[in-house]
DNA sequence: GCTAGAACGACAACCATTCTCACTCTTGGG
DNA sequence: CCCAAGAGTGAGAATGGTTGTCGTTCTAGC
């Protein structure tokens, strides 16, 4: 079966992952094996990226621009993201962590739940400044 | 400024999407409004729908498929997600409405938020027949 | 060694989204 | 009423992250 030595690309792109602060696209993660010994093809980071995912290991998530980016699952982070001008900053909180929400097995209805994404979209104080400056 | 009579196409869209139930992807909308007299081009779908969004009144999450789904703000609805089959269910239960979470003006640091998205990704029930089969 | 099956990599294909640019519509003066 | 300026629009091209294809390479079992 896929047990781990079956899929030897693993451990270094997720090793990669946990010495990384911060998330990486799958295109930056390929960049960066390129530089180490495991150079690996971008469809075998894919790949891999998929399988650490399905496995519990890694978790993922959509930018606005459209390019999804990785991070370990332990990584219980989430973020803030302005909806005008793409800025990201930290949002140090977390629904799930905190607690407070009833997450029966009735409402996962037979979901094994691996990971969560937890985000709030909205302006930055920039782009209100901008907003006021231009109209309104 | 931009008045709401400034841009005529929002009314329709919005319109529709209220009239829906469920997420529509700016590409469903397009298709939808040929059928009507509000007949639009895809790149002014994709316009307004970056308008409606930043004037706080729709929402929009990505698919793992990559396209885009938009929805009234006022649409309190949350997902669990199969990261093997891409199932979508309806998680009952949100983070925000729950009150429980401690959101200060200190945690939003200037945002003004607009939005919020909360989903679980994990394996759904026939994914995880599927793997016992498999293996393991 | 030899074969079957899985994994791999280079490259093509895909497709949602964004960009471009010429055209149209509205608005305010003259 | 006509004209000019600016904003809005749509068709199609361009973009770019991701996925599919397919011949090659590696591994496991014999």
């Amino acid at each position: 079966m896929a047990s781990a030595t079956s899929f030897p690309r693993q451990q270094p792109l997720l090793q990669l992952l946990q010495q990384t602060d911060g998330e990486l696209s799958a295109q930056e993660l390929h960049q960066r094996l390129r530089a180490t010994r495991h150079s690996t093809g971008l469809a075998t980071v894919y790949r891999v990226l998929k399988q650490l995912q399905q496995a519990g290991l890694v978790r993922c998530r959509k930018l606005p621009s459209g390019e999804a980016v990785y991070a370990p699952v332990d990584r219980d982070e989430h973020h803030l993201t302005c909806v005008q001008c793409g800025l990201i900053q930290a949002l140090p909180l977390c629904p799930i962590s905190s607690g407070s929400l009833g997450l029966g097995a009735v409402l996962l209805q037979g979901f094994r739940p691996l990971f969560h994404t937890f985000e709030i979209h909205g302006l930055c104080s920039r782009c209100q400044q901008h907003e006021i400056a231009g109209d309104e």
